[in-house]
DNA sequence: ACCGTTGGTTCGTTCATTGAACCCACGGCT
DNA sequence: AGCCGTGGGTTCAATGAACGAACCAACGGT
């Protein structure tokens, strides 16, 4: 719904882009699809959003093509939401969100960003210093820093404490 | 505000940063910052935003060191919003969301993005190919694209038509 | 027959945004 | 002196979005 029509007078691209994850909370639930976040209740209780929110961010990123729904089981009926080429294509604004907020914001390590293949930290545009190429979003390697809690409550937390590769499937024990 | 109490507890460096310039309007204002306007009105014509929310905007830039309020003359006092160089730092966040919204959302340029020193566009992380370097702020010129309103209502638009450097002050016509 | 899980919707309260109106310090004009 | 214009704001009522608690529904298991 967006920002709308305030927005759109504005001849932008960047106006354009946050008429569509500019809202609140919107940019959360993308980065934990590039997390490997798929099902509703793992976006629930690693965000801390209310329903209503989630189920309204949900839809109109699936309807922007961000996010696709998937059903992943009939009987009961259950959907997951798995984040499409357009969603893996924000990957470098959220990066350097990152990158400035850990720069500016940040007194500690939460995690590190590094190339899967040889295991070097990422530079600040997401390339990888040892090899001299800008890394493939599949191929970034998420692991803990030091100021990352050791023992957090909820169980999203608990699985991105392990190293694991963006876009791989969080596996949660809800199992 | 900020999104405040519920981000806090995301332990992300993406949540933070989006704490500071997360929300309505925050972006666009440092956009605007970065293109070189400085002044209360030209913000207020250019952007279309309520004044009590440009009023708070600048306030909360301010405090969280993106901006900067400096007195331009006394008598009668008339301030203006400098962006700082932490302001100047969100620039690869604005560039990488600019890159995704005219690749997924735009059917045509407005604008371009040159290296001022040899005129070659950018590169999809502010690099220069033909140069080969990460392009500092102040050396990236922005020039209209066929795409533009070549007769807009507001100055700061009529202003923006003629190529200009990053942050190099806005001249409108209100002198 | 009942309970638990997943994935939602509904609803009343609180908070933010909007746009219009107002304010004030000053300079300049007549 | 009185008045108008400009820059840079604040105030206020009305609307819209976010919040969180409660409810709902489809199914499997026991």
């Amino acid at each position: 719904m967006a920002l709308g029509k305030d927005y759109v007078t504005q001849e932008c691209s960047i106006a354009s882009a946050l008429e569509v994850v500019g809202e609140r909370w919107t940019l959360l639930v993308v980065r934990d699809a590039l997390y490997g976040v798929r099902r509703y209740n793992d976006f629930l209780v690693h965000l801390g959003i209310p329903r209503a929110v989630l189920s309204a961010r949900l839809r109109t990123l699936t309807e922007a093509g961000i996010l696709e729904k998937r059903r992943y089981q009939e009987s009961p009926p259950r959907d997951e939401y798995v984040v499409t080429d357009r969603g893996i294509a924000l990957w470098p604004a959220l990066r350097a969100l990152a990158v400035w907020g850990r720069e500016h914001l940040m007194d500690r390590r939460l995690r590190y960003f590094r190339h899967a293949e040889c295991g070097t930290e990422l530079g600040s545009y997401g390339e990888c210093p040892a090899c001299g190429t800008v890394v493939p979003v599949a191929d970034v390697l998420l692991t803990p820093g030091p100021g990352l809690d050791p023992d957090p409550a909820d169980p999203v937390s608990r699985a991105l404490l392990k190293p694991k590769r963006l876009l791989e499937p969080l596996e949660t024990d809800h199992v």
